[in-house]
DNA sequence: CATATGACGATAT
DNA sequence: AATATCGCCATAT
């Protein structure tokens, strides 16, 4: 069964932050949502990308948690998130995590700062 | 209208 | 360090 992401301003905004994320790179849940809005709307993002990131045909493996980990679970898309990412050139290290200084794709640090929304001091 | 849900995140225990 | 709980959001039922 399939779902229509219905008419919000939020989601569209969401949806085109998403498909800005480049190759190589990746971005949090809660980045997402923050950059469309409101800074923790981080389930809806999620929620979005299960209902629609095929048929908007999204990036949806370039999403993944503020830990540094894919949230998806081994046997329902984990390895192939990681597949696709491995092929963008993203590495993990035997923890299955990202180095997000290296990878976390930051389209506008002024923003990120000015508004305190701190994913890359940790 | 009320409740439940989810590929989340931060905080409390 | 590992869980549990709560907050948040749009959608589903």
């Amino acid at each position: 069964m399939t779902y229509e992401v219905q008419n919000s301003d939020f989601t569209d905004r969401v949806k085109k932050w998403i498909k800005k994320i480049p190759s190589g790179k990746v971005a949090t849940y809660g980045q997402i949502s923050s950059l469309a809005g409101h800074f923790n709307g981080a389930r809806q993002v999620s929620w979005i990308l299960h209902s629609c990131s095929a048929k908007d045909k999204l990036p949806w493996h370039r999403i993944i948690n503020q830990r540094g980990t894919i949230s998806l679970k081994p046997g329902s898309g984990f390895e192939k998130q990681k597949t696709l990412l491995e092929a963008e050139g993203v590495l993990f290290d035997k923890h299955n995590r990202i180095d997000l200084d290296r990878f976390l794709w930051m389209p506008n640090e002024t923003i990120f700062a000015e508004k305190k929304w701190c994913f890359f001091d940790k």
